[in-house]
DNA sequence: CGCATCCTCCAAAACGTTTTGGAATTGATT
DNA sequence: AATCAATTCCAAAACGTTTTGGAGGATGCG
């Protein structure tokens, strides 16, 4: 409410005074500074952010644009987790954070830049975006500093962080081969996400490495959904039934698939060894627990924010970062039996 | 980029004009308005919200102000529920969002004042604020519009939304008194909730309701932590093993003493029934799934916000919501054997 | 034709800061 | 006494908008 002016006048000094004692600055007598220190807390004055951005032309805010911020969120929780470490590193930083979200409505409304430009972000980290949504491209286009999770794009403006992927795939499926398993499906992930394409190479790479033939049919398609994955599964196992184990690239799906195969009457693990990826809360609480490859989510968003910050300071940084998974052995895989 | 003076200077008319044809005043001529239009988009102007905050004194925005925005939070999932709420509620009503986080170290750095007016949000919801937080004086003493979620406090610029808590809690121990238990124990979160009193409450009334007398001893603190609500129930079963059933003040300790009472060689529900509060992800998950009391944590900050919006427009409304829950039936109850 | 009315447009002020480029005072040095 | 340097302060401009109050021209009416 009260502003620099009201300061200035009871302190009989001029605004300029009030500023730079405010700020810091050595042209100002340590008795005024005081004075001036005094009133500004009498009057409960806090400068606005709005006018000084404006006049500074920083805005020292940076923009987490999430695409399609939905409660569906709650079961992997891979924004809001992405959020905490956004959000700790940028208070770290003395950044202020916007929380922009988007959905395919929104986004016929205002362009990705009109959305940035607007708010005056320094900088922007993308999440849940698809490979096919045309804000990519704008992106790509736009000169405003950006870092993408989980696409590994990279431009003069523009970086990523993402996890080992398709190491994390492999190192999943070899804990299945080295259980003896050699019928071992994958239910994947939608195709317009990076991440599928590459647990899929990881898959391919661990059957490789054992010299297990690849078989298409062996791969499906789950959508990243737990029913999708359940529908799936049930018509996979049906027609395959020599399969022995599942490579699942969420755990959301895996609970999909485990579902379906109790349903079948199965037992597992003894009928069906079935493996993860994302170690989401619930893959430690279902019966069988998932064995599952971990990402550090919090991660991905703190060091998306340096990332960021870094980029924003113009140091000179690689405009990348893979983060490493962690395998986690729980009671869903077990030797195979057949 | 662009300035209003850049689409001014290339329109050849004034930035008057630009400003009232951009926002659609009828002082301006279609064929200017259009031909205004056309140079705004040629130049990809977006107008500077800082700029028009300033100058309107109006910025549209509100904040969500959550204390301890930690990745703990997964588990419940309350924040990021309501958080999805407010930002959906927020959205549609053309409001800005900005996230203000804080802990007891940056409390320390600013007031509660401070936060809200450097970035002059119109209003604020509080989240996951304690009873016992300095910064609920400080809420209350300002004239800033807030809406409390989960503490029943009002002001003049003061509402909140919450939950019918004791009638949840009601309608939980009447579950299990309906199902023959007598020896029914409480776990309690932590005493500077509001919830928890209310949750007593109703436990108390159910109880008196059904003739069974009150035994103090069969109410322990488990701080709304998982590991505290195991170490709680242990101790407890083991003074009182004349206890068949447990009301848990939220679902997450209902985990933690189901993990408990299976540790003591105990089969559930047979020998425990155990109800919770939440219905969070996991028990739906768990085994047995939990019997528990559904609230709708997206409704609470949708809810919030309309209330907030409300109060900001300064229409007459009552400052407060209470929601209702649902008592959701799973696995984890069932009749007493004893 | 004279006047009122409508339609378009605009110059300037305002919002609350920071920064620039000095000005005034004081103290020290020649 | 004159000069110089250091210290302390300030007026004014700038940031990018919206709004106020009115100007100028065209049109309609008597």
């Amino acid at each position: 409410m009260a502003t620099i002016r009201d300061v200035a006048k009871k302190a009989g000094v001029s605004v300029t005074t009030v500023s730079r004692a405010l700020n810091g600055y050595s042209d100002v007598n340590e008795k005024t500074r005081e004075k001036i220190k005094v009133i500004a807390q009498e009057l409960n004055y806090s400068p606005s952010l709005l006018a000084r951005s404006l006049v500074m032309k920083k805005t020292k805010t940076i923009g987490l644009l999430v695409s399609g911020l939905r409660i569906e969120g709650s079961k992997d929780n891979f924004t809001f987790e992405v959020l905490c470490g956004v959000n700790d590193c940028a208070g770290e930083l003395g950044y202020e954070l916007v929380l922009i979200s988007t959905d395919s409505k929104k986004q016929q409304e205002k362009t990705y830049n009109q959305l940035c430009n607007e708010r005056k972000v320094e900088g922007v980290i993308l999440q849940g975006i698809k490979t096919d949504d045309p804000y990519l491209d704008e992106v790509l286009k736009s000169d405003i500093p950006c870092i993408l999770i989980d696409i590994p794009i990279e431009s003069e403006s523009v970086g990523y962080v993402t996890t080992d992927n398709k190491g994390g795939a492999q190192t999943a499926v070899e804990h299945l081969t080295d259980l003896g398993h050699k019928n071992i499906a994958m239910i994947n992930g939608h195709s317009q996400a990076f991440v599928s394409r590459e647990r899929l190479a990881g898959y391919q790479e661990a059957l490789q490495n054992k010299e297990i033939p690849f078989n298409e049919e062996y791969v499906v398609n789950g959508a990243f959904l737990e029913e999708s994955a359940e529908l799936e599964t049930t018509k996979l196992l049906s027609k395959h039934p020599e399969i022995t184990a599942l490579f699942c690239a969420s755990d959301l799906m895996a609970m999909g698939a485990m579902r379906a195969a109790k349903k079948m009457g199965k037992i597992l693990p003894k009928d069906l060894s079935v493996v993860g990826y994302d170690n989401i809360i619930l893959s430690a609480y279902s019966t069988p627990s998932l064995s599952t490859i971990a990402q550090d989510r919090y991660k991905l968003g703190f060091e998306a924010t340096t990332l960021l910050t870094k980029l924003l300071e113009g140091k000179e940084v690689e405009k990348n970062k893979v983060l490493q998974t962690a395998f986690i052995k729980r009671e869903s895989t077990t030797e195979n039996h057949r």
